[in-house]
Parts: structure tokens; sequence; C-alpha cells
DNA sequence: GTGTAAATGACAACATGCTGCTTAATGTCT
DNA sequence: AGACATTAAGCAGCATGTTGTCATTTACAC
């Protein structure tokens, strides 16, 4: 395989990343604990948050690249706990927006109590450039497989 | 958080790697589906296969960096499928051989087939020095991570 | 307007992964 | 040899995510 050394190094890379994937569900979870939350709630949350109005379910899932349903099951699940709310969507008889309750955002203030430092942390002895290539890469890669 | 460019860069690269995941699974899909497998078989059977003797459940899954029991699930399918074979294992009374069986090895010989073209298809226009910088930083990522 | 396509909700089935528990085998230290 | 820790299997329960199906609502082209 003399011709394409890149062959290897990119199925290295996607082995890598499956790896990574689950020690960083591991970590999100370990960080969410505390907070009665899981990683899957993390996301989801982290999504409701940074959209200041309401965003629907769908929605949510477009940006996380998932399915509708999956998200559908976390947010009644975080809707029944007191996090979030629906909101009657004017646009839309059906698909309400997603807010979150005055509780839903103290969560999220914790939230960022602990992840913030984390992100800090984890990056102190990386070089700015690596991490600015690493994601260049994975959004190129994105781009490429999301069709 | 002036003094710290890195976070939102690294939190952002926490979510497309989330999304990337998803995205390298539901590839791994659409390539081993022609094959009768899944992704998570196809992860099984290339450390089945690079292993050229035996290796134990729990191996597999120290190499893969999930459980067990997880990687359990998946062999006795492809056991049953004729994919695999336990073999004694001289060193242990109940922690069986993983082998492949000869079904299963034309199986991954097939699914090189496709998998070598989509790496080398998907490295076309990325450069080496990308996917070398992008691999570092991943591995450094599981080596803080993995403890 | 009307008809068709796309988006959404609701429900079900299933694959993949995790943890916790108990029991058995193996290795190590004294 | 005996005690103890480690490693492994097997089983159960659960969280997360996928796909598929169907009915309803919305969007768009004509």
């Amino acid at each position: 395989m003399a011709h394409s050394p890149k062959r290897k190094l990119f199925l290295d890379l996607v082995l890598s990343l499956f790896r990574l994937n689950g020690l960083l569900v591991a970590e999100g979870d370990q960080m969410a604990e505390a907070l009665g939350l899981t990683s899957a709630r993390w996301k989801v949350i982290g999504v409701v948050a940074l959209a200041n109005s309401g965003v629907t379910v769908p929605g949510i899932a477009r940006v996380l690249g998932q399915s509708r349903q999956a998200v559908q099951r976390i947010t009644d699940v975080m809707e029944k706990d007191g996090l979030l709310r629906y909101q009657e969507n004017p646009d839309h008889k059906r698909s309400v927006l997603v807010c979150l309750t005055d509780e839903g955002q103290n969560v999220y203030t914790a939230l960022r109590a602990v992840q913030d430092p984390w992100a800090i942390e984890n990056t102190e002895d990386v070089p700015v450039e690596e991490l600015e290539i690493g994601l260049q890469l994975v959004r190129r890669l994105i781009h490429k497989f999301d069709r």
C-alpha cells in the first residue's frame, strides 16, 4: 500500500475516534452526574440554552445530527423533570418550542461552572494550532459524510 | 474568557466529534450492510483479523475501549452466524479464544475491498499533515481521558 | 384553490453500549 | 499450601440511538 500512506492513517483515525467518543460520553456522564444529568441531556440542554428563543425538537436533532425520535425522548424526560418547558409555537400547530425553565437555567449555569474548567484543563498542554487543525479536519469529514 | 480562546475551540471540537461519530457509524453500517454486517461487527472483525492468533473477548474489548459485555454479545451473534469460532484457550480454562472461520476470513477480505477505497477516497483532498496532526490530537485526548 | 411533497408527532422494534451483581478461574504473596 | 486480589464469564436492567410505520400538519408548485 505504498501509494497511499493516508489509508492506514485514516483508518487509525477512525478507530481512535470511536474510542475517543466513548471516553467523551463517559466524561460527560461524570461531569453531569452531580447535577442529575447524563451526557445525552447535557447535549440537549446545551443546544436549548444557546438558542435564546425556543427551538423545536427536530431542530435540536438537526443541530446534534441525531434522529428527532432520540431527542424527543430526552426532552420528554427533561420536561417531566422540570428542566424544560414546552411552549406553543405560533408558526406551527403541532411542533412546540422547547425552552429552559428557571430550574433548567440554573442547572445549565451550574453545568458551565464544571464544563468550562474541564475544557480549559484539557487543552492546557495542547497547542492552539493543533486544536484548530483538528477541528478543521473534523468539520471537513462531517461535511463529507453529511449528505 | 479572553484568556482562554481554547475553551470554545475545545467545546466546538467535542460537539463536532459527537456528530462525526454518528456519521462514521452510519458510514460503517452502509459499507458493512452488503456483507450482512453492522458497524459494531465491523469493528470486532477488524480486531480479530488483525490478531493472527486468537484473542479473548475481554482482549477485544480492551482494544476497542469498550465493555466486555458489549463485545461478548457481538461475538456470540457472529459465532452463531458462522463468522467467528471459539477455540479452547490453553492458558485459561474459561476464557476461550476468538478466531475467524473461513467464512469470516472471506467476509473480512470482501470488507477490505470496500473499506480501503473508502479510506482513500475520503482523504483524497486532505493534506497528510492535517491527518497526522488530527490523529495526534485524538490520541492525546484519548490518553488524557483513559485512566 | 388543489394536489403533492416535506416535516412532525407518536408508537414500536431493535442494536449498541453501560453498570451492577454473582460465580469461577488465575496469579501472587506469605 | 493457603489467603487474597485480579480477571473473566454470565445474567439482568437500563440509557441511548437507529429504523420503520402511520396519521397529521405545513409548505410549495401548479
